[in-house]
DNA sequence: CGCACTACTCCGTGATACTGTGTAGTGGTA
DNA sequence: TACCACTACACAGTATCACGGAGTAGTGCG
């Protein structure tokens, strides 16, 4: 699949939530889950970047913990605000999705 | 529906081009088409980029006429390359949307 | 000791939608 | 005439986001 990314703006950092939801998980476990998703494009960099967005903005509360195979992971779990936002990521894709799909199919 | 700018970065452009390849039209109606389709927020500014993005990028064939109704129209039709970049368009939206989909739905 | 893999950080870049402002043509109305 | 609303386009500046590249570290294997 060609360039990808300027669609990806907007939608990435909810699919980042979504995996965060799913189980705690770490950065470059999630940077993985993405390129089985068929997100073949994402690289660490980005992922490090929502994560730490998603920091800032405290959406997610943040455990460190030893790996044993390798540095130290950084354990990412969505907390009350966290959820919310993953909820109106959804709304929102919903929304626009059936827009387009609208359009696509005559616009009528 | 609260801000979908950033979501809309690299969808709203193919949908401008799918609403040319309906019928040969200009700037100020496309603006009204696509907030009459849901993208209420989207103002003439933002579509007068795209298209002069779309006319620099060659992708459009630009006729000029008289409106009777205020200034002088610029008509905008898509030439080859522009039904081109329109067909990769919705390849990409059906693989985004369909991955999405399938994070939505538990991603497996 | 070097290499691969894991794991995180940070700075800069490019693309895009949006904001705000300005210009201009037509027609209605007071 | 003067004013306003609607139509119609242009452009400079801004914010946000995904990405590239480089660097730092920890573990284990040959």
């Amino acid at each position: 699949m060609d360039d990808l990314t300027e669609m990806l703006k907007g939608t990435l950092e909810g699919c980042v939530l979504e995996i965060i939801s799913g189980e705690e998980t770490y950065g470059y476990a999630i940077t993985r889950r993405l390129n089985e998703l068929g997100f073949t494009d994402v690289v660490e960099g980005t992922v490090y970047t929502i994560l730490l967005r998603l920091e800032k903005n405290g959406l997610v509360q943040v455990t460190k913990k030893p790996s044993g195979m390798g540095p130290p992971r950084k354990f990412y779990a969505l907390n009350d605000a966290g959820r919310e936002e993953r909820e109106r990521f959804w709304v929102k894709w919903q929304y626009l999705s059936s827009r387009i799909d609208k359009l696509k199919g005559g616009g009528r």
